[in-house]
DNA sequence: CTTGACCTTGACGCAGCGTCAACCCCGACA
DNA sequence: TGTCGGGGTTGACGCTGCGTCAAGGTCAAG
């Protein structure tokens, strides 16, 4: 004759969890000795110990409870079941674990490798700190957009920065967070701005169709805008040109 | 601007986990239109992303509250602790699998591949299907009592098989769940008992500290005895000459 | 002006137990 | 024989991370 405790221990579980079985039907309640104290055999062992081992697997006690009573055939399409879903599970796992290898070298979470080395390479130009910090903003929302596409992306980007001209952009940029709504300076970066846009677009590397919905991209547009007083204004010098958005480029009239 | 529907669907997840986390605080509730309608910014949905990426890797919430508001280094330790977790949930969720692919092969639940294969040669020596269940539910709680023996214990079981007096025990013993209480038989299943008994303690394979405990044991052979009415003569006849047990071998006395 | 799709707060429900609380019981020791 | 420590009993609330009504107010389109 076994008590609670002693059954528990057997199967290696706890008390509470024994009487929770009880409760929800799941282990039949035992006969009682004088005392009112449950009295346990070998049978509750067993069964238990069964309880655990698909518990254990991850499978919900009422899904145990129809296994444990099927039928052989019942109950092995269901053990296959459940090694699938441990399967899937382990895969999300290491899904996980790779996503979150790329923040432990230090860039603030929730990006792909791919963006994180693009992020170190604009770092190492001598970008400002706070503008890399916004630009990574940026890329956590879009990775998060683009699950598939983010690596070809940055890849692309990267090759931009071959180009002096686009460095110097970055360069400036930085430290435009600093000028006055009224820097002169403004109308360098709008010059360069010109000139990449007017080069991806021959290029035919504008996709208006990027899965982006255009509010979406217009607060993308506000939110960068915000941090750097001199952005409005070079919104209206580009404007003025025939230009418009920052996420996106948008070709909006002829000069 | 953002409603809380569109910025859910921007980070992925549903409009009541995003008002889950403003209720623990998690997510700072943002402004309110004349409508009372929430507002939200692009910074919002950064901040989403990586409370999702965090919890998807299993983070609690309080801990995802903490490391996201924590400095570099903090946050540094956090995510290696992270990576830690998961990869003892891999290796958790794996040697589950291990333990579930016993099974898939028609055993019924709980035991090792070694006892698995045990009780296959048991049933395939022609020994009746009920006395190999009987056994295998002895086995279910000896695995679970000495995880790590087992195998030796059943390499062991396998060498005793290769005797033809103990395949005659098993034969006889699937045979007597029939029996009569008082059928004569049980006189040659005592005399293969003591034989094997008295050659096991000859060889030293008896042994007394197995890590179970006397009133376990006794459950063991109770448990066992019940299924078989001829169970108590056949105990009482090997009491008579001095032996006691069944799920472990006893001396009690010289005859 | 009506739809139908959104938004609001508030509340209860779920699994799988952990953790009191308040009480009873059993065996051992003085 | 009392008592003491370590069992047992039921009952109830707590925890996480939301899902899911309920009972309304709002927004944009037709």
């Amino acid at each position: 004759m076994l008590t609670i405790s002693r059954l528990a221990a057997h199967a290696g579980v706890t008390v509470r969890a024994v009487r929770h079985y009880h409760q929800i039907g799941l282990l039949p309640e035992p006969e009682r000795g004088p005392s009112g104290y449950r009295i346990y055999d070998a049978a509750a062992v067993v069964r238990l110990i069964r309880i655990r081992t698909l518990a254990d697997a991850g499978v919900p006690l009422a899904r145990v409870q129809e296994l444990l009573d099927a039928g052989p055939d019942e109950f092995a399409r269901g053990v296959e079941e459940v090694d699938r879903h441990l399967r899937a599970e382990i895969r999300r796992l290491q899904e996980n674990r790779r996503r979150i290898a790329g923040l432990a070298a230090g860039e603030h979470l929730a990006l792909p490798q791919s963006v994180v080395g693009y992020l170190e390479r604009v770092r190492a130009l001598g970008v400002d700190e706070r503008y890399v910090e916004l630009e990574r903003d940026t890329w956590i929302v879009l990775a998060a957009q683009w699950p598939q596409q983010i690596d070809e992306v940055i890849a692309h980007k990267h090759s931009e920065l071959d180009d002096p001209d686009m460095v110097r952009l970055y360069r400036l940029l930085g430290q435009a967070l600093d000028w006055d709504v009224d820097d002169p300076r403004v109308v360098e970066i709008a010059d360069i701005m010109e000139r990449q846009m007017r080069r991806a677009l021959e290029a035919g590397e504008v996709d208006a169709d990027d899965g982006l919905d255009d509010p979406f991209v217009d607060l993308l547009d506000e939110a960068a805008a915000e941090a750097a007083p001199m952005a409005e204004r070079l919104r209206e010098i580009l404007q003025e040109r025939g230009w418009k958005g920052w996420t996106r480029i948008e070709r909006v009239a002829e000069p």
